[in-house]
DNA sequence: TAAAAGTGGACTAAAATAGTCCTATATCAT
DNA sequence: ATGATATAGGACTATTTTAGTCCACTTTTA
């Protein structure tokens, strides 16, 4: 499928939930307010702030706060961020690592879809996903959970 | 990642093959062009052909030959076909059935990537992977492949 | 009727993903 | 100073998904 991991679905839940914040937010209210497990959310805050996505603190009053330009950083780079390569295929990401090109009959083919895809996902921001606006069809739309320790 | 799955990837390069011929090709002869071991051109093209994308001849001078209509079929169907649900959340993919949804502050952000994915794969043919147009770089644009057994 | 094809599905191995836990470090209030 | 409360880094296990192979059966034709 073309399917984003679970990890990529909190996370940006996780991001959603700072963005309604100014001050520090703590891995335990962010676990109490979207019901991700905490070691989960911990574990993802810390990727998240690896990536430069948000900022954090330490000590008593710490906690993590979304990076100025988070809100404006458009979901493909977003996605890459936290899924890493969002090529959809492996020669689609990299030059000449295919070790049986002399057979491959669909040459460029994958790029252009790719190519296709992530223009699709370069101008919509955080912002956008967390008020979305001119959906056409309302449909249901939440996102899976996982519910343990909570 | 927003990765297809590698049988997806030879999938499409099965029907390629196959779309370079009028009669029925067998799948020994499959999968010596294309180099993919045997046994899992063989799961392949039975796929193929449940999913209607293919059509098939016992016996001797049997094999398998491409439906007439799947050189138009868009990348959108192709896919759909071969991964199943293209949903890029679960969410995105079926109605109420979310077990938190009061908690979820993303409402249908991910529905909204969905259908921008879905657009920019819908306007693309199989025939189009096949003989790409306008790719203004010109790339390194090969496959991966299973090696063992050819 | 034997050989050469596809059919269906079980099965195993490998890889990716999800999720938890432990130890260390930083910060603040008292 | 020091205890409480946070994050930081990373190891580790379990689960799920994906990849790949194999076998017993059916169909077709020379």
């Amino acid at each position: 499928m073309l399917r984003i991991k679970k990890m990529t679905d909190y996370a940006v839940l996780i991001l959603a939930n700072l963005a309604f914040h100014d001050n520090y937010v703590t891995a335990k209210e962010i676990s109490s307010s979207t019901h991700i497990a905490l070691p989960t959310v911990q574990k993802l805050l810390k990727q998240l702030n690896r990536k430069g996505l948000v900022i954090s603190k330490q000590g008593v009053l710490g906690g993590y706060s979304l990076h100025g330009d988070t809100k404006e950083i458009s979901v493909a780079l977003l996605l890459n961020a936290l899924e890493g390569n969002l090529s959809i295929t492996e020669c689609a990401s990299h030059t000449d690592k295919c070790s049986v090109q002399d057979f491959c009959q669909i040459g460029n083919a994958w790029q252009l879809i790719n190519q296709k895809v992530f223009n699709s996902l370069d101008d919509l921001t955080l912002m956008d996903l967390i008020r979305p606006k001119r959906i056409k069809h309302f449909l249901s739309t939440n996102i899976p959970i996982n519910t343990t320790n909570h």
